[in-house]
DNA sequence: GTCTATACCCGGATAGAC
DNA sequence: GTCTATCCGGGTATAGAC
């Protein structure tokens, strides 16, 4: 990715990114091309290029952008203190920041499944944007007394969860959303539930089961 | 996409089909071009789009071979009596028919996402196959005395939680992918828990919680 | 460093002659 | 049913203006 050194530059780009999602919202990614955003920007095909290394590279500083905006949203969104509030309100400012973008979202899951390309929500490429998305949600364990080791297989889990969330998202057609709310607040109530439960059986013998299972899996791709 | 009427066009179409394959298997399918792909198959260019509308239609042509050639497999399988055991044949078999397919996988799973894609996983121009392949796990659970609705949706969790064993699968670089064996074992185990505790509480409160949420979430895209 | 213009390659898809 | 020629868009390359 090309790094503008001056901050003229650097408003280019961001100009490049708006005209860019404003075309992807309105038409969807593919039907968007590279010459329709460089004349969106009001500028040449080459110039575009000069900013972002290709049509992906777009994506990529849109999906930066998104998640810096979301732990922007999210620190000072009104916060509960237990682990269900916590989650909900993780995924609810997600989901209210990603309204008008599911056309965009559609481009970044593409490529889930592909370890080798650089956008892959499991791969290299995006590893620092997904660890401070991971870490937002094991950060919502924190002094719940769950033990460590599966605070942070929790907190995993818990991200995976807001990927089929997301998922759900794209597909729901319901008004405002609403269906894919009501999913998230059952992920949220349901890893609120695990955890005062998650030492006392039958549950805990269920968690140690799954613990032991993820501690042998690994994370994909790993 | 295009029927031929004569068994000649037919086995012109296999023959397409199967250089198609190999190549995707040798070289990715993103690295095939249709051009490699008509050259494989010994025919210009147009005659290859003659038999195949898109790209894409390969890939479904290859999905509804996979999913008949996957219902043989499973039927001719020593299949126990157990739910457990059953989900468990069904995912294996499946492994083993995609052992040598996982880059010809990454192109299905691409569109995963896209509901307006006629190959999406979870669209509409896939649904008879999608509707065979969900009825396998359904019937997994026949005869175990599950309530049918619990059923119905039991079916449904298993067909989503084998498209993640299919990620996981892409994903594996374990010996013999070993480690999605290992994966597929515990879905397996998991349903299997499922059936005799279903009625049990705390268990029962659980799955009439669960219920209830699908019930009111519907299959994505409904 | 920022930007324009233009020509070009490659690959998916199409048109139309035969 | 098969071919050649062509279009279209992502992406590259280059020459040059400021």
């Amino acid at each position: 990715m090309t790094q503008p050194a001056t901050s003229k530059g650097e408003a280019t780009r961001q100009h490049i990114l708006e005209a860019a999602l404003a075309a992807f919202r309105d038409r969807g990614f593919t039907n968007t091309t590279m010459r329709d955003i460089a004349k969106g920007a009001g500028m040449s095909l080459g110039a575009a290029y000069h900013y972002f290394d290709s049509k992906d590279a777009i994506v990529a500083a849109y999906y930066e952008w998104m998640q810096e905006e979301h732990e922007r949203r999210y620190a000072s969104a009104v916060e509960g203190g237990t682990v269900a509030a916590r989650i909900k309100s993780i995924l609810t400012t997600k989901l209210d920041l990603l309204r008008s973008d599911r056309k965009i979202l559609v481009a970044l899951f593409a490529t889930l499944a592909d370890p080798d390309h650089p956008l892959s929500l499991f791969g290299r490429g995006t590893s620092t944007v997904r660890d401070r998305s991971v870490d937002m949600f094991r950060e919502a364990f924190d002094g719940s007394g769950l033990p460590e080791e599966l605070e942070s297989l929790a907190g995993y889990a818990a991200w995976m969860a807001h990927l089929g969330v997301m998922i759900y998202l794209i597909h729901d057609g319901s008004k405002a959303q609403k269906r894919t709310h009501l999913l998230a607040d059952a992920v949220g109530d349901l890893f609120g539930f695990m955890v005062p439960v998650a030492t006392v059986p039958p549950f805990s013998m269920f968690l140690d089961w799954a613990a032991d299972l993820a501690r042998q899996l690994g994370a994909p791709g790993s």
